[in-house]
DNA sequence: AACACGCTCAACCGCACTCGA
DNA sequence: CTCGAGTGCGGTTGAGCGTGT
């Protein structure tokens, strides 16, 4: 038995909104701020649930949306960023402003096949020598900093201090990010957990962006 | 013209997390 | 410390639309 649906109360809508109920709650907002989800309905004469509310807001209503379809620019960054992080859309949508994590969500989605295949090759001359943090992702009121690993090529064998492998707060072992000095991203996934603290020779499954 | 099929994207759902009592 | 309400996030769904046959 699990938690009851967030719209579970009787008379409370469901489905597309419509512009009346657009304008009412972009007023709202406008006039009191976000926030409160749970009592904004009822507060703009809103016959929806919260969760709802929020969402159509935060998708569709803010005014700091970019319109339009995504640009290549755009859509580089998506699959760095991906690589980087995994579906972690709204930490990605944190590095596109006016993009939404559910647009880039959708982008991935319909276009993943050509996105995941051909690009990504197995690291070699690679050795990952430091941990350098990443600048600072910010999403919504919350700010993260993650931990990366930096790899900087130009040695025959991929190694990994053993004092470096350590599992950092925001990503679990097999799916660390690394970037080199100007903060690109270049290895990003795949990381054998099992070889995760096993020693500075232990040679690792990597797959890498190519810039 | 009619139908089938695939794609896009807005919206829903439920779990995880945060924070205050 | 525990619990529960509120909020955030990612996965999934399904209506609508375009395209091919």
């Amino acid at each position: 038995m699990g938690r009851a649906p967030c719209c579970v109360k009787v008379g409370l809508k469901k489905g597309k909104w419509t512009a009346k109920e657009d304008e009412l709650l972009s007023k709202y907002i406008q006039a009191n701020g976000e926030g409160s989800w749970k009592s904004l309905p009822h507060n703009a004469g809103l016959l929806r649930c919260g969760k709802s509310c929020r969402q159509r807001w935060i998708n569709y209503l803010r005014a700091d949306l970019k319109n339009g379809n995504i640009t290549a620019e755009e859509e580089q960054i998506i699959v760095k960023l991906h690589a980087a992080l995994g579906n972690r859309w709204s930490l990605i949508a944190g590095q596109l402003p006016g993009r939404t994590d559910n647009e880039i969500k959708n982008y991935w989605n319909s276009n993943k096949e050509a996105s995941s295949s051909s690009n990504f090759k197995p690291m070699e001359n690679v050795t990952i020598n430091e941990v350098l943090p990443l600048p600072a992702i910010t999403t919504g009121n919350v700010e993260k900093r993650m931990d990366t690993l930096s790899a900087f090529e130009g040695l025959n064998d991929i190694k990994v201090k053993d004092e470096l492998l350590q599992p950092n707060t925001d990503m679990s072992p097999n799916k660390t990010a690394a970037i080199d000095e100007s903060g690109e991203f270049i290895s990003c996934r795949s990381i054998n957990a099992s070889s995760v603290g096993d020693g500075a020779d232990d040679n690792l499954d990597l797959e890498y962006w190519e810039i």
